[in-house]
DNA sequence: GAGTCCGCTCGG
DNA sequence: TATACCGAGCGGACTC
C-alpha cells in the first residue's frame, strides 16, 4: 500500500469528475455525527489511479452512476465491494412515502432527476496531465460532504447529494429500511456491470445447431430460411391464396376470414382454437419466424461475442424496482435456447429459482401465518391444497396469482372467496393496496419504495366522473380506470418488494462468493465464481466445478438470509431450486 | 426516410 | 382452458 493509502483510512471516497480528470474526496474517521472527519482529496487523471492509491478494497464508493464508473474499473480488473449509486437512491428517495416531508423530496426537479444517464466517466485524453495526482489533506469539522468542484454541472455536486440523501433517510419514520434498499439497490448496480462485464457463456455453435435443425441452413440476406419457406407455400396452398405473405397479420386474418374461419385475430390461442388444415403450418410458421426475428443468425452476430452473450440490465429500469434490460432481448431468452448456455471446459453452472417467490413475499407482507405455514417446504401451493382451502395445485396457483394481479373474472374470481376465508390477512393487504390505488393514493414496498402517481389525464378522467353533468359514460370510463390504477397498486407492493428481496439474495450471495475467491486465492473476478445471470427470480453463477457444490449451497443460504433482511422473525421461508449443471438447458423450468 | 403506434410472442 | 401484473423487441402499418 502506498504511504497515500495507509494515511486514508476512510469510511466514503466520494467521486465527481472534473475537467482534469478524477477527484475523489475521503472521508473518514470522525464522529458519529460526521464532524470532526479527517478529510482528504486527490486528484487523478482517472478513477482506477484513485482507487489504486486508496488501496482500500472495504472502503465504500460513493459515485453518481455505477453504469458510468464501474466498468471502466472492471476492464482494468479492479473490483469494488460496496457503493452508493446516488442516481439510483435519489430515485427511490424523490418518490418514497417514507420520505416525502424531506427537502430532497420537495426540491424542484435537477440533474438528479433527470432520466439520462450521467455523462460517461471516462475522461478526455490528457495530453498536458501536469503530475500523476495531487493530494490535498485537512483536518475539518464539517460534515461528508465534498467542495462543490466547479466543473461538475450545477447541483450535480455528489457530496452534496450524498447530505441531501442522509437527510431525507435520517428525518424519515423507517431509515434501516431505506438504508437496505439503497445498500441492495447499490449492490445491484454493482452487480449488473459486473455481469455485464463478465457475460454469460454463449456457446454459438450449439445455437447454430439449433437454428439449423428447426430453420434450415443460414439464408441469404432477405432470403426466407427453408423451413419456413415450405411452411409458408403449406399456407398459402390451403388458404387458396398463392400470393399470401404470412408476416402479415392483417392479410392472414383476411385469408381466414375468406375461408370461412371466425377468428379475431391471428394470436395463436386463438388460431389452436379452430380446426382448419392451415392451421398447424400456420402455428409452426409464427413459432419459427420468432425464433427467426428474435433470435436468430443476426442477434448472434450483433450479440455474441468470444463465447460470451453480454446483455445492458437496467437496474431499477422498471417502475417496481425490477431490472430491465436494453439491446439482446435478456429478458426473453426462449427455452428453446437455454441449451446454448454452457459452462466452460472444467466449470459449471450454479442455476437457481426462488419457488413461488411472490406469494411468500406477500405472506411476510402482510405476516399472515397460515399461509406462510403453507409455504413451508418447498411448494407453497400444494401446503395451500394441503390447507383445505382449494382442491388441487392449479387451483391453488390460479387463484394465488388472480389475488395479486386483480383478476376479477374466471376460475381464480370463483376461488377468491374461499382464497379469502383460509388468509384473510394476505388477501385483505392486497384489497387494500388496490383500494389504494383506486383512490389515486400511492403504495410502499417493504423496503420503502413508492409507486408513482396516476398521470394528470387520469385525474381529469375521474374529476370529470364526479362533476354535476358527467354521464355515465364518463363514470364507467373512470371507474373501470380507477380499477386498472388500483391493480396497478395491488400488484406493485408485492412485485416491488419481491425485487427487494431479489437484490438482498444477490447482495448477500455476492458477498459470500467474493469470501469465497479470497479464501481460494482467486484474484479475477472471470477466475472465481461469478454471477452471470438474473431474471428476477432467477440467478445463474458460473464456477468452477470444484465450488460448484459450496456455491449452491451458498445460494441456498443467501436466499435465507433475504428473507431475514426483508421480515426479520416472522417464520416466511424463501427457498430455492438450485441445481449444478453443464448447461442451462438441463436445469428444470 | 424517420418516427410512432400496434399486434404479436417471448420471459418472469 | 383464458384472465389479471411487469417487461423487450420485432415487423408491419401508418404518418409526416
Amino acid at each position: 500500500m502506498s504511504e497515500a493509502g495507509a494515511r486514508i483510512r476512510a469510511v466514503l471516497h466520494i467521486v465527481s469528475g472534473s475537467e482534469n480528470g478524477v477527484q475523489v474526496v475521503s472521508v473518514g474517521g470522525g464522529d458519529d455525527d460526521g464532524t470532526n472527519a479527517d478529510r482528504t482529496t486527490i486528484r487523478v487523471p482517472k478513477l482506477v489511479d484513485a482507487v489504486q492509491i486508496v488501496g482500500d478494497s472495504a472502503a465504500r464508493w460513493v459515485w453518481s452512476d455505477t453504469a458510468a464508473w464501474y466498468p471502466q474499473l472492471l476492464e482494468a480488473g479492479i473490483r469494488v465491494e460496496r457503493c452508493v449509486d446516488l442516481r439510483l437512491a435519489h430515485a427511490i428517495l424523490k418518490r418514497s412515502a417514507l420520505t416525502a416531508d424531506s427537502e430532497l423530496a420537495r426540491a424542484t426537479p435537477d440533474r438528479w432527476d433527470s432520466t439520462a444517464e450521467f455523462p460517461a466517466a471516462e475522461p478526455a485524453a490528457f495530453p498536458d496531465a501536469p503530475a500523476l495526482f495531487e493530494i490535498e489533506s485537512s483536518e475539518t469539522d464539517e460534515d461528508a460532504t465534498g467542495e462543490p468542484s466547479g466543473s461538475e454541472m450545477a447541483g450535480a455536486d455528489p457530496g452534496v447529494e450524498l447530505e441531501r440523501q442522509e437527510a431525507a433517510i435520517r428525518s424519515s419514520r423507517e431509515p434501516g429500511r431505506l438504508r437496505l434498499l439503497i445498500a441492495a439497490e447499490s449492490a445491484g448496480a454493482l452487480i449488473a456491470a459486473e455481469m455485464r462485464h463478465a457475460g454469460l457463456p454463449w456457446r454459438k455453435d450449439v445455437h447454430e445447431g439449433v437454428l439449423e435443425e428447426l430453420l434450415g441452413p443460414r439464408p441469404e440476406r432477405g432470403e426466407r430460411p427453408a423451413a419456413l419457406e415450405s411452411l409458408a407455400g403449406r399456407v398459402r396452398s390451403e388458404l387458396g391464396d398463392s400470393r399470401l405473405n404470412p408476416d402479415s397479420p392483417a392479410e392472414v386474418l383476411r385469408a381466414l376470414h375468406r375461408a370461412g374461419l371466425s377468428v379475431a385475430s391471428t394470436r395463436s390461442w386463438e388460431l389452436k382454437k379452430v380446426d382448419h388444415p392451415a392451421i398447424p403450418p400456420l402455428l409452426e410458421y409464427k413459432k419459427l419466424s420468432r425464433l427467426l426475428s428474435a433470435n436468430g443468425w443476426f442477434w448472434i452476430d450483433a450479440w455474441v461475442h468470444d463465447g460470451r452473450f453480454h446483455p445492458d440490465y437496467v437496474p431499477g429500469g422498471v417502475v417496481s424496482g425490477r431490472w430491465a434490460t436494453r439491446g439482446g432481448g435478456a429478458l426473453q431468452l426462449p427455452k428453446q435456447l437455454r441449451r446454448a448456455v454452457v459452462a466452460d471446459d472444467g466449470w459449471k453452472l450454479v442455476v437457481a429459482d426462488a419457488a413461488q417467490l411472490e406469494p411468500r413475499i406477500l405472506a411476510g407482507l402482510s405476516a399472515d401465518e397460515a399461509m406462510a405455514t403453507a409455504g413451508r417446504g418447498t411448494d407453497l401451493y400444494q401446503g395451500i391444497v394441503d390447507s383445505g382451502a382449494v382442491e388441487t395445485r392449479a387451483q391453488a396457483k390460479v387463484a394465488m396469482l388472480g389475488a395479486m394481479y386483480g383478476s376479477t373474472t374466471g376460475e381464480s374470481a370463483l376461488l377468491m372467496p374461499r382464497l379469502a376465508r383460509a388468509y384473510p390477512r394476505a388477501i385483505r393487504f392486497v384489497e387494500n393496496a388496490a383500494r389504494t390505488g383506486e383512490r389515486g393514493d400511492i403504495v410502499t414496498s417493504r423496503l420503502g419504495r413508492s409507486s408513482p402517481r396516476p398521470g394528470e389525464t387520469w385525474s381529469e378522467v375521474q374529476g370529470l366522473a364526479s362533476s354535476p353533468d358527467a354521464t355515465s359514460a364518463d363514470e364507467r370510463r373512470a371507474r373501470s380506470q380507477a380499477r386498472e390504477w388500483g391493480r396497478f397498486t395491488r400488484n406493485f407492493v408485492v412485485q416491488a418488494s419481491a425485487a427487494e428481496w431479489a437484490l438482498c439474495w444477490m447482495a448477500e450471495l455476492r458477498r459470500r462468493l467474493a469470501d469465497l475467491a479470497e479464501q481460494r486465492g482467486y484474484r479475477r473476478l472471470q477466475a472465481a465464481p461469478h454471477l452471470v445471470y438474473f431474471l428476477h427470480d432467477e440467478i445463474i453463477v458460473h464456477s468452477p466445478a470444484r465450488d460448484a457444490e459450496a456455491v449452491r449451497e451458498h445460494v441456498v443460504d443467501s436466499a435465507h438470509a433475504a428473507g431475514r433482511l426483508l421480515f426479520g422473525a416472522f417464520p416466511v421461508e424463501f427457498p430455492v431450486i438450485a441445481a449444478v449443471v453443464d448447461d442451462y438447458g438441463q436445469a428444470k423450468g
